[in-house]
DNA sequence: TGACATTAAATGTTTTTACATTAAATTTGT
DNA sequence: ACAAATTTAATGTAAAAACATTTAATGTCA
């Protein structure tokens, strides 16, 4: 459905107010995706997007610290993610040898297997449900780069 | 900051995953500035969506259900949203009068005012900030809609 | 070394979200 | 008209997010 039907608002003061409501929207419609694919896994998206974190360094493990640095939403609370992951056994975390301050976590083959799952339905939707060909995916990736340039 | 420099990953599996990310990653970069410029008016980003919503129909006041149709997120519980607002004094409630079930809200004067401050900062950031066009902008939104296109 | 600052992770607390349920008013169908 | 279904809003609730504080380990540097 288009943004102006959906939300009732026939009319933008300009086209930047326009791009910031349809990032907003696209945002939240792309999350409804998401959660609709994880639920049956009792899994939050947030949840999922540390467990990639977590396959993209596997077999090496990796700080919370190192969660945080590559989590999209710094504020959200990796240490109290990581223990709902340990709670479905899709993680350990052990003590870091060089740092005592610092935990390292590592997804278990559980959480490699569940994520495997998950990847055939991400790409079904992420490449069947797309109108965007791959030129105009990239020009919509470089149009959001631009918008974020602040200088 | 790049997305690729700010979560530390250098490569994607597909254009199309890494619009996504891309859109993941601005929603939170634009919801972070609004916050920042809403944080002293002690308002939040949906309780200051739904002041907007009630100025887009003053002097007319709009239903509970008026105001959720045209929310972005439409799980969010716009009751309690309103509440909040009451509590402010920015919004007021009172009965509609041709339907006993529904409430009628509106932006109360202090309301407004407070929208109008709010315009300013908006602009600024929404139209100086930015490194797009308007024709960019406009190339924005095509794509995004043409992304939420399914069939 | 030893005081002080910094870092890493966990924990506490309040608010917000997501979702279900409830309660009252209205609409529908017979 | 009246029982059943639907609509509207509020409320209950468990979970999660936001944000501050705490605890322990490490780093800094006079």
């Amino acid at each position: 459905m288009s943004i102006e039907q959906d939300i009732k608002q026939s009319s933008f003061k300009s086209a930047h107010e326009k791009a910031v409501v349809n990032i907003v929207y696209t945002n939240n419609w792309l999350a409804g995706l998401q959660m609709e694919v994880l639920k049956p896994y009792d899994l939050t998206l947030q949840q999922y997007n540390v467990l990639r974190i977590l396959r993209g360094h596997y077999p090496k493990p990796i700080t919370v610290i190192g969660i945080i640095e590559r989590m999209l939403d710094k504020m959200s609370n990796a240490s109290r993610l990581v223990d709902k992951l340990l709670l479905k056994d899709l993680v350990v975390r052990h003590e870091c040898p060089n740092d005592r301050r610092a935990v390292d976590i590592l997804i278990t083959q559980k959480g490699l297997d569940v994520l495997a799952e998950l990847d055939s339905m991400q790409k079904f939707w992420e490449e069947k449900l797309y109108g965007l060909s791959e030129a105009e995916a990239n020009q919509l990736s470089d149009l959001l780069d631009k918008m974020r340039k602040t200088t």
